[in-house]
Formats: C-alpha cells, structure tokens, sequence
RNA sequence: GGGAUCGUAGCUCAGUUGGUCAGAGCGCCUGACUGUGGCUCAGGAGGUCGUGGGUUCAAGUCCCAUCGGUCCCCCCA
C-alpha cells in the first residue's frame, strides 16, 4: 500500500507494544543516576549551531556531514547531534559551577545525525547521559564507568557481554607532540593510507587511529604511552588501579580516540558481543578538561558518558534478558442491553478512581463481542452488568482465568477487586 | 556520500520457464450460543501485486526509472 505520509528516513514510532519497554529502561536509568547522586537536566532540542560547531569541531564528521541545520531568520539551530554540548552551555547558563564543587547532570534525550540508517543506527537515536563537572580526580573517571558497568548489569547484561574498552589521548600540553608523531608516521606510509585518511593526515591525524580501513598500516603506528606528560600518565595509571580496585575489567584500546574534538586524556566506549550488527558500541565517553572553558567558563575539568538507548534494547532482546509485560488491564466491564451502557461507564470510572486499571466497549458492541474484547485486553476480571444486576445494584464478577463469576454489590466491588490485585 | 538486497491483504508470506495468479495462515467482523471470552465449525470484509513507463497477443512474474524498507561501507550511540 503506498502511504501518503511515512516517518521521515532513520527515524521510528515506538508503538504500545514496545514502548513499555523504553519506559523500563528509562525508570532503571533514572534510578541508577538518582543513586550515584546526579539530578537530571533537560534541554532544548536543538541549540545554536555554533555551540557545536565549536564544541564538537568543526572537522569532525558530525558537524561537517551530519548535523540537521534550521535557519529562521539570522539564526542558525541545529537539532543537537549529541548530548554534552547543551549540557555545559546549560551548566554555564544558570551558573551551576556558582555553589563550587561537583555537578553531576544525568539526561535522557534523542539526538539527529543524519546518517544512513541501519541496524542500531537511526537519524533520530536516544541516549542515556551523565556527566560530572569539576571533578579533575581520576576517581570521577573509575566512579563513572563503574556506574555504566553496573547499570548494564543491572538490566541483565553480564560482563562476559561486554567489553570495556579504554584509552588516553592526552590533554593539551602532550597530545601535539603524539600528533606530530602520527602525523609523520602517516606520512611515511602516505600511498598506503585510504584516501579519507589522506585528508585526515593534515586536520585531524589521530583520527586514522580508528580508521577501520587502515586497521592494517596502523598496526604499526607509534603508541601515546611515551608521549604523554606526568599528568596524564599519572591520571591514567591510578585511574587503572581504581578501576581493578571496583573489580571492573576492561581492556586498553590504544586506538580509541573518538571522533569529537573536546575530548581529552579518558576515553572509552563499551561494545557489546552480539546483537548489534556493525554498529556494537553500546555506549561512548570520556574526559572533556577543556570543553568549559572553550565554551566561555572558567577553567573546569570535566568528564561524561552517552548510551545508546535503542542499541541497549537490541542487546537486551539478543541475550534474553528478563524485561518486563506490557501493562495489562485489571478489569474490562461488559455490559448486556443498552441499558447497562450508562451503568458500565460509570462503573468503569468508580473503578479508575480507586486505581484499577479497566476499560470497557466504547461502540455499542455486542456482548460477545465485548467478552472477546475483555479476555484479548488480557483483563483479569470482566464486570458483567445486565438486567438482573442492574434490578440488585450488583455486578457479577467473572474469573477469566477460573470463569468463576461471584454477586458483588456494585458498591463494594472497587474494594473487593483491589482485595484480589496483586 | 558509496554499495547490496527486498517491496503481493492489518501481519507473516505462497505465487513454477510471463498465459484463471490475485492466494494461504494469522488477525479482524458476523453467526452457531435471543445475557458471557479463550477451543471448534460456517460465513464475511480487506489488495489497482510500492509508483511510473516500456517489451509482449498476454506481466506480481521480463526491462528501465523512481519512491520506500532493510542491511553493509564510512562514522558513531
């Protein structure tokens, strides 16, 4: 059938019958971050342009391809492609680094990159945020991949699924030395590197690192490791000693740099072992030092993580992990004659109002047919009203399961079904 | 941006080398049971075979284009 409107590319409705389960790991991401002492931030959907244009960097594949632009006017907005951004503009905003001392914001919000979609990639994706700002201390970075460890398990997901992938790429002050020296190990094996890293060689040359064409010639480039100043060797050494003090694996990913520009010292990202196609990582982050200041604040070290959310469902539904029904109704109130219609309905409130789930027919339906419907809504009990129960004010109560069917007094049955419930 | 593949009823799909090919199952509706579901049985509604051209006496079935879906490269959540 051909549609007249669809959905635009890369982007989905999530339907009643799977958007319980979105609500579910919603509610465990909220309760988690609520546990580790975040509190939540929402933003707007989009931001001026620029704040990513600077942020993320300007070379990067996000900005440079993939960024959904709105012109109104002189203004230019972008549908946020990413999650920190709006976070550190709203931290500097509202003056939240006012009080001293550590914000930790968690946030649960779709981002647009446009993209080819495919399996665990979409235009429009959703992910779970946190992160903490102000905290220079390697201890934010093992507190927070513990957390994201623990928030996986948590839904089920044991370790030997996931890997915990971790690297350093440095700060400021060490990483132009490593540049230079990717940068001239690039060049001397220029004819071989694939054209995009070509390109790459002159703006960004850590980034043939993770290019998965060049896998091969890169093998062989030079590691970070004897670039790196005290700081950050030391950051990184005790961050690797926190990590096996919490028990959390992980394995050191010397080409993990990242694609965005603000990055600094940690990153990370967690991929999973099946379930996701090509696109396995479930969750990426790092350490971002110097994105505050950049963005106009004082001087502030900070850090943050994003997870996937539909990438985390298809890792739930690929390893069976428990996840929850959707809803069902406690009861669905049938009513025999025209006469029970009015009845049926304002039993069927009585019953809402007191906290039980019901429903009723809402089309003049057949008592068959609202029978049928009782027991396909998954209804535990069906109200029957007719003639005899409107003459002694009661409702017959049936069983679906049992078909057992008990006289209740109209005015007693939101209490007798509430006794029943589990 | 490049590539592969698919596109037949609400859903999952059959449809041989082009010639009753417009079908099945599930779902939905009605009835068998004039006030009662799940099982069974009997009926029924629903598709210009993604769209537009072309080849042919004849096209879901071949060709071209186009629009979608899915998946892959790139990159990322």
């Amino acid at each position: 059938m051909e549609l007249k409107y669809r959905a635009p590319e890369g982007m989905n409705d999530v339907l009643p019958e799977s958007s319980h389960l979105w609500q579910y790991v919603e509610a465990r991401w909220r309760d988690h971050c609520h546990r580790y002492g975040y509190g939540e931030i929402r933003t707007p959907i989009m931001e001026s342009a620029a704040l990513f244009e600077r942020s993320v960097g300007e070379t990067s594949d996000i900005v440079s391809k993939e960024m959904y632009v709105l012109e109104r006017g002189e203004e230019r907005f972008a549908l946020k492609p990413e999650g920190t951004a709006p976070v550190v503009r709203a931290y500097l905003e509202h003056g939240l680094h006012a009080g001293g001392g550590v914000q930790k914001l968690y946030y649960i919000t779709p981002f647009f990159r446009g993209e080819r979609p495919q399996k665990g990639r979409y235009r429009q994706a959703h992910q779970f945020g946190a992160e903490i700002i102000g905290a220079a201390h390697p201890l934010a970075d093992a507190e927070l991949l513990a957390m994201v460890m623990a928030f996986f398990a948590g839904l089920g997901v044991p370790d030997s699924a996931l890997q915990l992938r971790l690297n350093t790429i440095g700060c400021p002050e060490c990483r132009p030395a490593y540049r230079d020296g990717i940068r001239q190990f690039g060049q001397a094996n220029f004819a071989r590197l694939c054209s995009t890293c070509q390109s790459r060689l002159e703006r960004n040359p850590l980034r043939i690192l993770d290019c998965k064409v060049c896998v091969a010639i890169t093998a062989d480039a030079p590691p970070i490791d004897p670039y790196l100043c005290d700081g950050c060797r030391t950051h990184f050494e005790t961050l690797q000693g926190l990590l096996k003090t919490l028990g959390v694996g992980y394995v050191r990913d010397p080409r993990l740099v990242r694609g965005l520009d603000y990055y600094t010292r940690t990153t990370f990202e967690v991929v999973a072992e099946q379930g996701l196609g090509a696109q396995n990582a479930l969750c990426g982050g790092g350490r971002y030092d110097g994105l505050v200041e950049q963005l106009g604040g004082a001087p502030t070290p900070a850090l943050g993580v994003g997870i996937g959310v539909e990438r985390t469902l298809l890792v739930l539904h690929a390893l069976n992990a428990p996840l929850p029904e959707p809803p069902r109704l406690d009861a669905f109130v049938v009513a025999f004659g025209d006469a029970a219609r009015p009845i049926a309905l304002q039993i069927a409130q009585q019953l809402r109002m007191a906290g039980i789930a019901c429903d009723l027919d809402l089309e003049g339906r057949s008592p068959k047919a609202q029978m049928r419907l009782a027991n396909r809504t998954g209804a535990r009990y069906a109200i029957l009203l007719g003639e005899t129960e409107l003459q002694t004010a009661t409702a017959t109560v049936k069983d679906l399961a049992s078909h057992e069917q008990t006289a209740v007094t109209q005015a007693e049955l939101a209490a007798w079904i509430r006794q029943r419930l589990p």
